[in-house]
DNA sequence: GCTATAATAT
DNA sequence: TATATTATAG
């Protein structure tokens, strides 16, 4: 930062000059010809020759860059990953060039989340302007992030950090690592505020989506569940703006969690008569309550599986689902699978998911929810690394569709957009009195259990109003930090809909999404832990009933390349199991 | 590293 | 307003 000209010189005349630019390209001609154009323009410069080198620059000191430009084509890394690296771990602003003006190719850098897409030969004005950028970016941020606030925009006002610029030399740094401004700090709330100089200081506040809670149940298999500390569950995810923390934190909320969980379970099993008697405890407490989720689906599924005495015997052809639900999601072309019914995977779903649908007592708007539970917006084939990234940041927003003006709306080349509307189903489906009381009762009392770690799955833009415009644009708690770099899988869908099913969604369905999100593939069928296994996967499918279409999103493995694959381990998911509801 | 609690977000 | 999530203080 001692070199942030940016900050060092007098603001506001100075502003251009000092930007702080990271060029990348293979070509030295082109690299020494464009550090001499950015040095004219009073800018710093930095060069690499390898988009490695360069990421390896940026990921010592990501604060020290303003922008960063990089050729397209390059040996060792292709710029288009470069341009995707950076806008998930620095988000930073990214101008790519290249001698092919392709429109494709621009595209592409564009969906990338390329600010900027410069056509060699570049010229001087090209690069004088490249400020703007930057600017515009912390513009848009500060703005998303305390709109009402009324901040002093001009020049180079943008920084968040309520700190002293001149100890960060980025004068446009987002408030990131350090600086964690305590509380008391906090207090003295006009300090802030009242400097048009400075910004709030308010810590960005981690946003645990999808991935990053994955990521952090795969490390906490991995460690143990026992063994499981923040800093060890910190390395493990291996990401970088992550602080112990936050992990702590979230470590924290997630053993609240668990331990509700068993302690509902526990209620459950003793309460309802339903479960076998024997070993309530451990992880065959999980059991015991899963089978009472399943039975209550039996009662209107047509498959059945039974249990006796513990084990499961499971009788529904999963496999088949299985299959079918796969096919749908990953179908790549299925543009519009609207109101075919024939793509909906197997009469078995509809009817577990209409039983789920029908609580609409939840806390949740039964309109809305309605049509969302239905509507699905599905990533297809493409992985993440083609979904646009960089300024839109990673989040992605998953629209929920009412209307057929809301499907249109984020047309992210890339994204594929399944509607399965079946509102029809719907209508009947909430007329339909298939739930005994004590159900709804149950349902309810449940609900709050997995209530937070819905929301995991859940992000900031929830409402369907929100959602519409969120995808262009960012969710404010994503746009709070520079953090919220973690591709967050989201959809409203999944959202609404498991706020729903209480009937089906069973604690243990979420405990054990959780788990699964970190699971392996499994391998060597065991015990009755497999089959225990095994049926949970199952009710896990058949209570989601189609909601299962979104979530396997998280599931996909195209999607998480760290994530093998996806057959549960449920070696792993017994072992935590274990630790975890041994009281 | 953990728990309790304040601060924030929804 | 009540709850849930995350940051911080002990």
């Amino acid at each position: 930062m001692d070199n942030g000209c940016f900050s060092s010189s007098p603001r506001h005349d100075a502003f251009p000059a000092g930007l702080r630019v990271l060029v990348v390209d293979d070509d030295l001609t082109w690299l020494r010809i464009l550090e001499k154009m950015l040095k004219k323009c009073l800018y710093e410069v930095t060069t690499c020759c390898l988009a490695t080198e360069a990421l390896k620059k940026l990921r010592e000191r990501k604060e020290a860059y303003d922008i960063v430009i990089s050729d397209v084509n390059m040996p060792d890394m292709d710029g288009f990953k470069l341009l995707e690296q950076v806008g998930l771990e620095m988000d930073l602003p990214v101008i790519m060039m290249s001698v092919d003006g392709e429109t494709s190719r621009v595209m592409k850098g564009v969906q990338h989340g390329a600010c900027d897409y410069l056509l060699k030969p570049i010229r001087m004005k090209e690069l004088r302007n490249i400020w703007q950028h930057v600017f515009r970016k912390r513009m848009h941020e500060a703005r998303d992030f305390e709109s009402h606030e009324g901040f002093d925009f001009e020049g180079i006002h943008l920084m968040r950090n309520g700190s002293d610029h001149s100890d960060d030399g980025n004068l446009f740094a987002v408030e990131e690592t350090t600086s964690i401004k305590k509380r008391k700090d906090a207090d003295n709330k006009h300090d802030d505020k009242e400097f048009g100089d400075h910004f709030p200081t308010k810590k960005a506040r981690v946003v645990w989506s999808v991935d990053l809670h994955q990521k952090f149940v795969k490390a906490v298999n991995q460690i143990g569940f026992d063994k499981v500390g923040p800093k060890k569950i910190l390395d493990l995810m291996n990401v970088p703006w992550l602080t112990r923390e936050n992990v702590a934190s979230h470590l924290q909320k997630y053993r609240l969690y668990l331990s509700r969980l068993q302690k509902e379970n526990d209620q459950k099993s003793s309460s309802s008569g339903i479960k076998h008697s024997d070993s309530p405890s451990k992880d065959l407490g999980s059991f015991s309550f899963l089978n009472t989720a399943n039975k209550q689906q039996n009662d209107i599924a047509t498959d059945s599986f039974s249990y006796s005495d513990g084990t499961l015997l499971i009788q529904m052809d999963a496999t088949s689902y299985e299959g079918d639900l796969k096919g749908i999601v990953s179908e790549p072309t299925t543009e519009k699978i609207r109101a075919s019914t024939s793509e909906i995977p197997d009469p078995k779903v509809q009817k577990s998911s209409q039983k789920s649908l029908n609580k609409p007592f939840t806390s949740v708007e039964s309109s809305e929810a309605n049509h969302a539970v239905f509507d699905c917006t599905i990533p297809t084939e493409y992985s993440w690394s083609e979904f646009p990234k960089g300024p839109l940041k990673e989040e992605q927003k998953t629209p929920v569709q009412l209307e057929d003006s809301l499907c249109q709306l984020p047309l992210h080349g890339t994204q594929h957009h399944i509607q399965i509307d079946q509102s029809q189903s719907i209508a009947s489906i909430n007329s339909n009195p298939s739930i005994t009381e004590e159900e709804v009762a149950a349902k309810l009392e449940t609900k709050p259990l997995y209530a937070g770690y819905e929301s995991d799955y859940v992000n900031p833009v929830s409402s369907i109003g929100s959602a519409v415009e969120a995808f262009p644009s960012q969710s404010k708690s994503l746009m709070v930090s520079d953090q919220s770099s973690e591709p967050t899988f989201t959809s409203n869908l999944s959202l609404k809909t498991q706020g729903f099913n209480l009937d089906c969604i069973s604690d243990l369905d979420f405990y054990q999404r959780n788990l699964l999100l970190g699971g392996e593939v499994a391998s060597a069928p065991l015990d009755e832990d497999l089959n225990f296994f095994l049926l949970q996967s199952e009710c896990y499918n058949m209570n989601f009933g189609l909601q299962n279409i979104d979530m396997s999103e998280y599931y996909d493995p195209r999607l998480t390349a760290e994530v093998p694959s996806h057959f549960y381990d449920s070696a792993d998911y017994s072992s935590v199991d274990q630790s975890l509801f041994i009281a």
